[in-house]
Order: structure tokens, then C-alpha cells, then sequence
DNA sequence: TCACGTCAAGCAGAT
DNA sequence: ATCTGCTTGACGTGA
């Protein structure tokens, strides 16, 4: 099992995912950017080695505009070196990665020109995998998508959108139950229909069921990852106190996360804590779990 | 230095 | 109709 945090650490003081507005843009810009935010990931990853925790999600701001058509530099060739040598310290550390395109990716949806925006998104994702040197152990992760007043339909247009995919995003890709509209099971229909792993969300689960219990619902997802694909990853969240269902936890909440880690045996996955304090809880984490030598390898 | 209006993009649900 | 939340506030202008 590998621990992670998602895209930002706080109690470094570089920014990974420094971006700024369209009006702003020039190709100066951008590569002054990109490098800085190149640099802060190879930091974040070094803190990470420092601190036993292997699993990382590299946000997708780390090339502002990538797949905006304003954008026509050519960053991968000038960045394919920097991407290369930070690519060999992941691989050399044997650190997993995630991507996760944010909500304006649709892959299901009705309009043509979401779903050709959604499409390019996904392939500078796939860029920045590939420029890294990862092999299709290391996901992007995406929600189904809309409904449209027609989970069926809506289902069914995500699976022929996915077969049409290129495959250098296909090997990637892995969907993702969410809190509102696509369950678990909704998932698993969509994986029967044409393979595509699951990433299992475990806060979205509790949110958003059909009655699946933590080890019965984790024996479900683990099937749907082949050996190509790796270890099933999995988001770890707790509910916030005093705040409305569905909000984050600001911190781990170290009671429920014992009792996950318990629920969830025999099972063995990489888990990203989707938690406001980012690395201070994942910290506590891998503390937690290097007591439990059954998930603690290295 | 700080306040604050606004930011590429979609969708669902609440108000 | 408009606002809020989503994996994450923070950019950039004006005073």
C-alpha cells in the first residue's frame, strides 16, 4: 500500500500548479511558468521520498491552457528533457501517479464540442504521463459524467465515447464513483460494458450507495484492475464535522480511517487522501499504517 | 501591501 | 433565475 495527497503541499513554500488568466497569456508566460511548476513537483516528490509517501497526484494545471486552442507552443518537445529526469526519479522511487481532469471534462456529454474539449484534455493528461516515461500503472481518473435525465443512455454514450478513445489515453484511464450521480454499481455496469477500472472514492461511497459494505464493495473494484493496470488506487476522505454531507474533512480524522483501514482487509490497494491539510494528514497516514506491518513494505 | 472582482471549461442540486 | 460545490483558491488590478 502506498500513501498519497493530491497536487499541493502546504508546508513547502513552492506552488506546483501556478497558472494565470487567459488575457495573460504569452508563450513567455507559459514557459516561465511551466518551469516553475516543474521544479516545485520535483521538490514535492523529494518530500515525498523523504516521508514514505509513494503516491502522488500531479495536478492538471501543470501546463496552463495545454489543450486551449490559444496554446499552439510546442511544450512537450521543449520540455521533454525536465519532464524526462523527473520522470526517472518517480520511476527510480517506484512512486505510483494520478492525474484528475477537473469537472469541465465530459466525456458522456451531449454537446459535440464539450466532448472535443473534454477529448483534448485528456490527451495532454496523457502527454504528461508518456513525456514522464510512466507506464499505464499511473491513472487519470474521471467521473462518468452527466446524466441528462437518462442514467442508461448516458452510460451507454460513456462506453462508445471510451472504445473510441486513442488508446494512449485509454491504457489510463479509470473511472470513479461519485457523490451524486454515478454510484459504485453504476461503475461496475459501465466496466462490464468495456473494462474500464474503477477507482474507488470511499467518502463518495458513503455518500452515494446502493447498500455495498467497505471489504464486499473493495473485492468488487479490485477485480476490475488487470496486471497492467497496478494496484486498485482508491480516494480516502472522512466527512467534516458540523458541516453539510459531502464536505471534506480540513484533517484526518484518525478514528475512521483505523476503522476503514480494518473494514477494508484483505484488500491491498494505494490510497490518495483526499483531505483539506493535504500532506499533514497523509503523514499521520503512513504513521498509522507503519504499525501495521501487513500494509508496510518499504 | 491589501482588498476584492473575477477567472477556459459542465453539471446537478439547492436556494 | 442564480448560486454553490467539485480534487485545489489565487490572479491581477487599483488604491
Amino acid at each position: 500500500m502506498k500513501i498519497g495527497y493530491p497536487c499541493i503541499n502546504w508546508s513547502m513554500d513552492c506552488r506546483g500548479n501556478k497558472t494565470f488568466r487567459l488575457k495573460s497569456y504569452s508563450e513567455e508566460r507559459l514557459i516561465d511558468t511551466v518551469e516553475n511548476n516543474l521544479d516545485c513537483l520535483e521538490e514535492m516528490l523529494r518530500y515525498n521520498i523523504e516521508h514514505d509517501m509513494l503516491f502522488f497526484r500531479i495536478t492538471s494545471d501543470l501546463v496552463p491552457f495545454a489543450s486551449h486552442k490559444i496554446n499552439e507552443f510546442d511544450w512537450q518537445s521543449y520540455f521533454e528533457e525536465r519532464f524526462g529526469e523527473i520522470g526517472k526519479l518517480i520511476n527510480k522511487n517506484d512512486i505510483r501517479i494520478s492525474m484528475h481532469p477537473d469537472q469541465f471534462i465530459v466525456l458522456n456529454s451531449t454537446k459535440d464540442d464539450v466532448v472535443e474539449r473534454s477529448i483534448a484534455e485528456l490527451d495532454y493528461h496523457a502527454d504528461v504521463l508518456d513525456l514522464l516515461g510512466l507506464d499505464s500503472t499511473h491513472k487519470i481518473q474521471l467521473h462518468v459524467g452527466g446524466v441528462y435525465g437518462d442514467k442508461r443512455k448516458s452510460k451507454d454514450r460513456f462506453v462508445r465515447r471510451y472504445e473510441q478513445l486513442d488508446e494512449k489515453i485509454k491504457k489510463r484511464l479509470v473511472i470513479e464513483n461519485d457523490d451524486k450521480s454515478y454510484t459504485l454499481k453504476d461503475c461496475l455496469d459501465i466496466n462490464e460494458m468495456c473494462g474500464i477500472p474503477i477507482l474507488f472514492d470511499t467518502f463518495h461511497h458513503q455518500v452515494n450507495n446502493s447498500g455495498e459494505e467497505i471489504s464486499e464493495a473493495l473485492g468488487m473494484v479490485s477485480k476490475t484492475w488487470d496486471k497492467k493496470d497496478g494496484l486498485p488506487m482508491i480516494d480516502y476522505s472522512s466527512q467534516e464535522p458540523d458541516e453539510k454531507d459531502g464536505k471534506h474533512a480540513e484533517s484526518v480524522d484518525e478514528e475512521d480511517f483505523r476503522e476503514f483501514i480494518n473494514s477494508s482487509k484483505p484488500y491491498d490497494f494505494d490510497m490518495m487522501l483526499e483531505i483539506k491539510d493535504k500532506e499533514k494528514s497523509a503523514l499521520k497516514a503512513v504513521k498509522i499504517l507503519k504499525k501495521d506491518s501487513r500494509f508496510f513494505k518499504n
